[in-house]
DNA sequence: CAGCGTACTACACATGCGTGTAGTCAGCTG
DNA sequence: CAGCTGACTACACGCATGTGTAGTACGCTG
């Protein structure tokens, strides 16, 4: 097999952008190093996306594409009992990994957080049929802070896994990962009372669903 | 009152650099830059600190002492019913927030992270007592996730003001955000049989507690 | 074959940046 | 006063990097 892997000499470009923004982050990336691992010259990588800024924005849509594909698939197999279903696809992008991490943590990738969020929202939907009193805040809202702390520990992975005592990566970290989640997202923090308690005791006047 | 707020030097560099890392990040900062905000030549940089990491270095070890600060003062304080003191109290450094944000997804500011999971695992020891089921996994294993994930909010800050409508930095947002929140840690996303269910269906060995 | 557009390369340019050097000035010590 | 040290500045060097330009090879179309 061709180590080019017969991708077109623009595929290729993207690929290695991928690698080397994900790996080294935008700035610190070249694109001399970028042109390099695609085997072509500096020029070509100019000549096909204009700078560097264009390069990124290439890589960022071909992400969303990777994405939409991913969210069809999911959204066409039910996947019931799938907790982390989010990390679990994002880990599966594996190469992208960094690249998304860096992405999201910049504020960019808006296409795919908000693809995600669409699915959490999807699953809590379901939870919240079984749910007996109705809650003070959107199911929007929800679904987005809950994705947000389902990304979370891709996010601070090197301060998890430190925590953890194992990479959390690895198959035995994804193991410990989830009985973590699942002992979490099983027991609530907060009773209740005491969250109505605390939400009584909230600043400012009491806010309608939004 | 003097711009130059009566600091030395030293410390305008040091402020200076925390500012100028945490907006533009350490790539982009340029040492010109933070000199003419400390209102110093760019050589007296290098004089006080040898070279840019080392700076760095010095608004690392500078943040971690403000971290020791405010975990005393948190750990002196019961301060009872605060769910998301974490959040809170790195929101309350204010200006630093970027610069933390950053710290953290580059995987440093580890003195940070851990102070703040010990300070969870604190909590969790007291919620652990109403407890009535045996937690499968360590307490410091749901400590790290759980602060991974109080931390979540902050370090997506674009992408969950963007899903709530509002700036979760704003006081709006800082009241929406806790009623999100305690709504989430107030019903668990499962039930401890589905949790159970699930737990069997986990590939390899039963873990014990490590 | 002529003409032409496209993929692609080699090379030069300009610039911003971290770093290194030399030197000034103030304050302290003997 | 002499001597020294440390804070501080001005300035130049070298280099990496994004970008711009000129040119080549190849395939298509008339």
């Amino acid at each position: 097999m061709d180590s080019r892997e017969d991708l077109t000499a623009r595929a290729r470009i993207r690929d290695a952008a991928l690698r080397h923004f994900g790996e080294h982050g935008f700035d610190r990336a070249t694109i001399r190093g970028i042109a390099a691992t695609a085997e072509v010259s500096s020029g070509l990588v100019r000549h096909h996306f204009g700078s560097k800024e264009a390069l990124r924005d290439a890589c960022d849509a071909h992400l969303a594409r990777m994405v939409s594909e991913i969210n069809d698939r999911v959204r066409a197999d039910p996947a019931p009992g799938e907790v982390n279903y989010v990390s679990v696809s994002l880990a599966a992008v594996g190469p992208y990994r960094d690249y998304i991490r860096r992405a999201l943590v910049e504020g960019r990738a808006e296409p795919l957080f908000d693809k995600v969020v669409e699915l959490s929202a999807d699953w809590m939907a379901e939870a919240d049929k079984k749910r007996s009193d109705r809650p003070v805040v959107t199911r929007q809202a929800r679904a987005t802070v809950s994705t947000a702390m389902a990304l979370a520990v891709t996010m601070l992975h090197e301060h998890v896994s430190r925590g953890l005592g194992v990479d959390v990566f690895s198959p035995d970290g994804e193991d410990l990962l989830a009985r973590v989640l699942l002992d979490l997202h099983s027991h609530p923090m907060l009773s209740p009372d005491e969250a109505a308690a605390m939400r009584a005791r909230l600043p400012g006047k009491p806010r309608k669903r939004r």
